[in-house]
DNA sequence: AGCTCTTATGAATCATTGA
DNA sequence: GTCAATGATTCATAAGAGC
């Protein structure tokens, strides 16, 4: 079981009343996660180092040498996920020398190549994004969070981030139109005016594959790679409480804390001592955020 | 010259005045640009038909042989494209047995063999995207905007496409955040405090590539596969009065109409009888937009 | 004119049925 | 079997009607 792999390590927060785990180990994914059982986790969900990134931490993998160093730990990442798990990897492709890199294009491919399934792709639209110029790009204002999973059938709770109606409800709900009714008639018995009925008393509807979030922008010294409300979203859209997350590229410890936050159990792992230490840190003390008190995702 | 090529085409709204053609072809865009000479235009920008769309005016391309069916265009285009000039391309991947499929990604490496740069990606936000609800994915609110390029040296206008200053200005410039303070004092002398003191004075900012627009739906019988404001964006960034602009694919003429009013030269060529027809309806009468009265663009 | 209210519909996707 | 057609689901926008 998970629980004996993880005695010997560092596991934090261990909430007794809950039995919910947050689990920090400090070493190469790849390592780590041989230890682990097929079939241990329902999400993973992280934001690994993208090309030429973080230089000191993960010594600069080129871009050119990126699917190759990132296709075995996606081989492991197949291994430990259940059968209904899914795989979010929040990634974007770095300018270089005036293009966009094909690295993650390649990877997707080659990701397919091991039995992955290419479900989605979510745009992460960073509302605040740094500001800058070029003579020929603007900012950058969006992120990939690719969906991948092993099975057509996986689980998805598409009710735990549903988002406020917008002013569209306030005007259309109140009276029915004709072609609501129309559409309605032609299909005798079908269930749009059962439907119609469920709206009234809705005062939410279901996102879409946009998100938009603001980048966490704090005093924080070290930032986080993606803002916490980012895992969180995948969190509940794709796990229960007691699920089990795991993040194998932890940076700061987001991930784990947006787990622990929503009563999922959750490994990190991370192989710099620096952001390994963060994580550590900051995910003292113990802080729980009731289900009912979680963000509100906006609409645009 | 491209007018002498034009002569026995239809050509309309000739505007004496300010010179500015706009020429609707009907064909095939691969047999009709075979009369064109090298470096003809200044943009190319379409929406080509996605894989299994149109069915009944282009016969419904397979997932499967998009790639193979689009590339001998693309090879064109390349040759008729001037050295600096670009080629924007709105497409998204249909999703088959729940899957995304890959030929737009297979796409994009399959150009870049060919010689064209892929420069940046733009994502064109659907506030507005086609309802619906299904167990495994939510809606689909975006499509990409590919740019793509012979060179490195292409021209881009961003002052043209410049954006209302949105509430971003108002919470983060009214009172610099710590971290800017921070930040900027961390660097003494670094351009980032002499930039915030521009931003201060101005009403306007550059976007960024996330593009916020509603797709048409009015009560118009026949809709565009873009709204207008999408090719009219491009266009303001990508040419200069009296360039030329081409639309291969060009549908109900919504490229055409938009370079137009915009006194730009353009030739669109559309190869289904109907959407040549209603396109050159679609041109009748003349309308020239004010290049300062265009429409401005949400921030979000 | 400006406001509210009504109405149509959009490059969608999945499950089911029919050829 | 495979493949094509039909049915069910559902939200934000703009045009148009009415005041």
């Amino acid at each position: 079981m998970l629980n004996r792999i993880l005695d010997a390590s560092q596991s934090l927060n261990t909430n007794l009343e809950r039995e919910i785990q947050t689990n920090i180990l400090f070493g190469d994914c790849l390592d780590k996660l041989a230890h682990f059982p097929d079939h241990s986790f329902d999400l993973i969900v992280t934001s690994p180092p993208y090309a030429d990134s973080r230089l000191r931490t993960y010594g600069g993998i080129k871009p050119d040498d990126y699917v190759e160093w990132f296709l075995p730990k996606t081989q492991e990442f197949l291994r430990v996920l259940k059968p209904t798990g899914t795989f979010i990897l929040n990634i974007k492709e770095k300018a270089v020398e005036g293009e966009r890199h094909t690295y993650v294009l390649e990877l997707i491919l080659e990701m397919r190549k091991q039995g992955w399934l290419w479900t989605e792709e979510f745009i992460w639209h960073k509302k605040n994004c740094y500001p800058g110029k070029w003579p020929n790009r603007f900012r950058d204002a969006w992120e990939r969070c690719l969906q991948f999973n092993k099975s057509r059938k996986f689980n998805m709770y598409q009710e735990a981030v549903m988002v406020p109606m917008g002013d569209w409800a306030e005007t259309r709900l109140k009276k029915l139109s004709n072609t609501d009714k129309v559409r309605d008639e032609s299909k005798v018995g079908s269930g749009f005016g059962k439907n119609i009925s469920n709206w009234l008393g809705r005062e939410k509807v279901y996102p879409t594959n946009v998100i938009h979030l603001p980048t966490e922008c704090g005093n924080k010294k070290h930032s986080a790679a993606f803002p916490k409300a980012l895992p969180e979203w995948f969190i509940k859209l794709f796990t229960q409480e007691g699920d089990w997350v795991l993040d194998p590229f932890l940076g700061s410890g987001t991930t784990c804390k947006a787990a622990q936050g929503l009563y999922r159990n959750s490994v990190g792992i991370e192989i710099s001592p620096e952001y390994y230490d963060l994580a550590i840190a900051n995910l003292e003390p113990l802080q729980h955020t009731l289900f009912e008190e979680s963000g509100q995702y906006a609409t645009r």
